[in-house]
Formats: structure tokens, sequence, C-alpha cells
DNA sequence: CAGCTAAGTCTAGTTGACAGACTCAGGTGC
DNA sequence: GCACCTGAGTCTGTCAACTAGACTTAGCTG
């Protein structure tokens, strides 16, 4: 996947069937999924705030955690405040906590291109020295690959090709 | 946004009105418009392109495209075959060239965690060296990040704080 | 048992996706 | 000028998901 060159009878040589982008997308692929993400990345666990921070509706909210429970995005954590019922907590697990880099390549692309004109309202930083973070893309030698077009992509191991 | 302690009343102190996150969601949030930046970001321009390797219904398609063009992340440029009428490609924007680092994300969480057992199916490469392309998360003076929980958020010019 | 409250579930109306068919609009040949 | 062509839409009725608001559930406490 790279911006390519058009002029040949097949666009995409690369078109397969069992595209990884795609996988990735019918798991987290729609606003209020990413929403509730967003919400466990900042610490949100419980229903109630969950529903504060994204404004999903009751009923989007407790299909879409239930769904990332399924999927294993989130794991539920039993909780019990004095005077309540016992209730469940969600939290990420590791393979929602991989999907790291699309939410902080989501936040950067808006502080972008839609931030209001003051800049964008959070700026990550890291913890240790305070700079604010970065997304690079490079290369497995250490070179650092700036712009789509020094990409090339290859069939990979798993390549099934589409029609 | 990073994996944060809620020991607090308020669950997310960084929760805003006016979050990137949010806003990039609202132009590009959901599958079919992922898909549609796909195939552009595979070079293909043309509708009936998109559709074969999107799988989108016509009318969805022709609905996305108009609104990646209309929000300025494609263009349109003409074209005309020999013998036919003149028509539309949907070309990135640089705008749309920058959502690259989304769409890398996406490819390599789903080829961790739901690509088929034999691997994923395409691997981005490096034009130059031949090495595979990876997603880094470092802060600006240059040090790895390699995990949320080494990220603090603060909160940025301009912040506007939620409810 | 009544009251409480967070986390769901329900319901009728609205909106968007969907499959399939149809239309449109320039180019070409007759 | 007309018929044919064809890629890019547009239309239509059905189905699925979202939505706002209300209601229910299920443990705990007094």
């Amino acid at each position: 996947m790279s911006a390519y060159d058009a002029s040949m009878t097949e666009p995409n040589p690369f078109r397969v069937e069992n595209c990884s982008i795609e996988r990735t997308l019918a798991v987290v692929g729609e606003k209020w999924t990413f929403l509730v993400l967003r919400e466990a990345f900042n610490g949100v666990r419980r229903f109630a705030d969950m529903q504060a921070g994204t404004g999903a509706p009751r009923q989007v909210l407790s299909a879409r955690l239930a769904r990332l429970v399924e999927e294993g995005l989130l794991r539920k954590v039993p909780y019990r405040e004095p005077g309540s019922r016992r209730r469940d907590e969600y939290r990420l697990t590791q393979k929602g906590l991989d999907l790291y880099p699309i939410m902080v390549s989501l936040m950067h692309w808006g502080d972008r291109y839609e931030a209001d004109p003051d800049g964008p309202p959070v700026v990550l930083t890291h913890r240790d020295c305070g700079s604010p973070i970065e997304i690079a893309l490079r290369c497995a030698d250490g070179h650092e690959v700036p712009s789509p077009r020094e990409v090339t992509p290859r069939l990979g191991p798993g390549a099934r090709l589409a029609g």
C-alpha cells in the first residue's frame, strides 16, 4: 500500500482478499468504537463515564463494549463501591493497547487539519523528558521514511490475491 | 491521551470538547471511507476500480468520494479514454496523504492480531533498501517511547475542557 | 421491604446501507 | 441527426442500525 503508479490494467496488483486493514476495520472501523477506545486510553473504565465521555447512546455503548470484550480488546474487571452492587469496569488488554499508534495518528492528523485556530487541545508528551510525542515511519534498518512515495509494497506470506 | 490512573473524581481530566481524534473521526471514522482511502493509497483512482476494490455499493461509494473531495482529502482530475467521454479520477491531496500513518497503523495491527496464520498478505518495505516499514513512537528529543504508559498528556493551546 | 443507582434493555421513529435497476452524458459510427 | 456505447452516477423499496427517551434490572443498605 503506497501511492502507486496507475498505468497498469489492474490498478492495484496488491489487492488481496485478506487485507489486514480491512480486518482491523471489521473490529474498530466506526466512530463509536474509536471513541470508546479513546476513553479507555484516557483511563475511563466505567459505563457512565464512558457514556459521558463519548456521548454514545446507552444501547450503542453497551453493544460496543460487549463487542470489544468479545474481540479481546477490552476485558471486564469486577469492582464494588461501598453501598453498591458488584459491577464491571472495562480495561484495555494488550491487544487493545496495541491500537495506540492508530489513536495517536488520528489525533495528530486532527491536530494538523481539523483543530481550532488556537491549536491542539491536548499534547502528548514523553513522561521522562516532557518532549512532545511524534509518530515516525522508518524501516527496520533504521532509515527515516517520510512519505508514502518511498514505500514499496510486496506480497507477504499470507497473500491471497483478490479476483 | 494515555493509559491513565483512574483514582480521581473526574475519570479523564483531559476531556476536551474539541478533541482532535473526534475531529478526525468526523471525516474518516467509518469503514467505507477508510476502504476508499486504502484504494487511493494503492493508486486506484477510478470509480469502477474503487468499487471493485472496496466492494462498496455505488451509492455509498459516490457519497464517500464526494465527501472526501469536499473535505479536501481527494481531488478530482479529469481524464478521457479514446472513444469515451470526459471523466474524473480521484487523487489524494497532501491532506489525504497525511493520513498515511493511520493507514499503516491499521495495517500493522491487523497483521498482528487478525491476519491469517500464514502471516500478513502485504508487507510494506522501504523503497531504497527493501527493509520492512515500521511505525515508531518517539519524542521530539529522539527518545523511543514504546508504550502508552510512558506518555503524559498535557492540555494544549486550544484546550476547551468539556463539562 | 423500600429506596437507591449504575448498567443495561426496550420502543417507535429516523437515518443510512443495500441490491438491483435505471439514467445520464459525452464520444463514435452510420 | 440518431443509435449505440459505457463509466459514473442516481433512484427505489427493503432492511439494518442509530437515536432519544423511558423503563427495567440487580445487588446493597437501612
